[in-house]
DNA sequence: TCTCTATATTGACGAACTTCGATTTTTAGA
DNA sequence: TCTAAAAATCGAAGTTCGTCAATATAGAGA
């Protein structure tokens, strides 16, 4: 039997919940957001969509959900801060598809 | 002006778009799939999924429609690969974002 | 030309998703 | 304790998506 790939591995389930989660223009756009700043509460974030409050904290608890962001709460307000790790790994899966025998 | 990053110079919506491709589990699988053969026709990918033919050629048209495959008749049959490069491009721009200062 | 096979397209249906308004929860400060 | 503000949750509306059955298209061979 040939050895399991990394795809394989790691639940390929969870790994298009995690694609399909920055699949979507507006959480790829907050993803792009939080990648040039070390982390952002939803109200700084709200400012760049022109959506409202419910649906902002929606689209972050779908990122949140998939391991894609973290929260820290300080006082009344939530820091949302990028999981580099865990979109790098994502990358990084995707790159050994492409690769010739990925 | 800040000099326009990656994933603004190429569409964000566009990048949204083959992410969710990719995002679906099934179409997941078939780039999977994909990405160990060099082409594969419809009716052998359809072997490797409990899904019915209409259903396979819409799900290979979403990857066509993004550029993550392509195809080639010969004869009857349509041989589909993935392409490598578009899925590279992809994931480096994940990768870029996930850099600090990304 | 007729038939058979591989693939694509169409139309329909139910499920899932995005968004919103209204409400609730949580915390800070008066 | 009361109020104000930030964020989360709930419920609903409208849209998109995945799937299928039926049909259409295209090419190969007789």
């Amino acid at each position: 039997m040939v050895a399991a790939t990394r795809l394989d591995r790691r639940d390929l389930a969870q790994r298009a919940e995690a694609l399909a989660a920055v699949g979507d223009p507006v959480r790829l756009a907050m993803v792009t957001l939080l990648a040039r700043h070390q982390a952002l509460c939803v109200c700084e974030i709200q400012t760049a969509f022109d959506l409202g409050q419910p649906t902002i904290s929606h689209h972050l608890k779908v990122l949140r959900e998939v391991g894609l962001v973290t929260v820290e709460r300080r006082g009344l307000w939530a820091y949302y801060s990028l999981r580099r790790d865990a979109l790098s790994d994502l990358a990084q899966d995707l790159l050994t598809l492409a690769r010739p025998q990925g």
